[in-house]
DNA sequence: CACGCTATTGTGGAAACCCGCAATAGCGGC
DNA sequence: GCCGCTATTGCGGGTTTCCACAATAGCGTG
């Protein structure tokens, strides 16, 4: 199950053929004629990729787009476009859209533009999952135990955090194993990792 | 010094009225009439950002790009283009460049976008510095200093360390020791961050 | 108020870390 | 051969970490 292509076009023939010509390359395919309806319709949880008309009747294309960011939706969008506008290209790219293509598309352009698009969402999706993961676990820690995670990963010594935090040294070497334990690492090394890993 | 604005064009028109609006607003400036001219006058120290045309006689700016990628240059490009052409635009910007906007400019906008692409090549510049730094001091590593620190940053213990390399223990200690002296940094902790932060 | 949960602190000891002092050994260069 | 650099190891001792056992205190629930 890698995930299903969504294809936001207002003109049923675009929609079709590029359905058809998805599916007969074995990818899984669900057409929207409208970014309203597409809209309306999340949070899908199949989401691998969105195939996105730039003019549209009612919403543009750069206007879901920029719905879709607010929203947090993290997914690939490949925009398509029938005219020429180079302003817009660059703000849809910049703006973080995966790619952007002028109608009428080389078939075998667009499916490995599918395919990267929904390989990058994979990836996506691994290192959301693992930043998830740390999340998770961070919340389960208490106010003091965070308190003394933040210090223990600049590399401070017990006494050095017992002192900042004023509390005596026994107490933080608790903490600091319940934040290692809970955490799920043998050492601060491998929790400094962890927690910078998730800043990026 | 906050270097230079390199504009690479074939026309003498552009180059002379961006050189005066960029002069106007206090920028220093350099023009070159062709991306031959302006690749075979490098290495340029001064240069903070490069503004390059697309459609030039000799080398193309997209062309000139590439060679600047494969030279190492790590300079924002703003590419300028008198024809609406979209696959240009995207494939320069999925290849790194700053930004692609169409002629005739808009003045204040040309100066926006030079500023800050003046602005991020100087925290890349930073970034690169910092970098360059801790590459340095890993180079006055030794060969055995290297191969503990490798696994002090893997969190392993030092008898591990020594089991690992087939050393004793206190030899260990001995490298730990020069290698957290060597790399400026007080504990395995600090070293781990600075590692971590290079791989990025 | 008793009970459960968490935070806090102490004691004491095993294990790990850090480091100065000292010594042996190999290797390349003058 | 002497010198400089690196690798290696041992000894001794101070510092830090980690943890089991034990105890006190506050807070919300029933």
């Amino acid at each position: 199950m890698i995930g299903t292509i969504h294809i936001i076009d207002d003109e049923d023939v675009i929609r079709d053929a590029l359905s058809f010509l998805l599916a007969s390359r074995g990818l899984s395919t669900r057409g929207w004629d409208s970014g309203e309806a597409f809209l309306d319709a999340l949070p899908l949880s199949d989401c691998a990729c969105i195939i996105l008309d730039v003019r549209m009747g009612g919403l543009s294309g750069p206007e879901v787009f920029d719905r879709l960011q607010l929203a947090g939706v993290r997914v690939p969008v490949i925009f398509l476009t029938g005219h020429a506008d180079v302003p817009v290209a660059v703000r849809a790219l910049k703006a973080g859209a995966f790619d952007f293509i002028e109608k009428p598309f080389n078939d075998n352009q667009i499916v490995d533009l599918a395919l990267t698009a929904i390989a990058a969402h994979a990836q996506d999706q691994a290192a959301a999952a693992a930043r998830q993961s740390v999340a998770d676990r961070k919340a389960t820690l208490s106010q003091r135990e965070k308190e003394v995670m933040a210090l223990m990963v600049t590399g401070a010594l017990n006494k050095q955090i017992a002192d900042a935090l004023g509390i005596a040294l026994r107490t933080v070497e608790v903490h600091r194993g319940r934040v290692l334990a809970k955490m799920g690492v043998r050492n601060a090394i491998e929790l400094t990792k962890l927690i910078a890993d998730g800043q990026n």
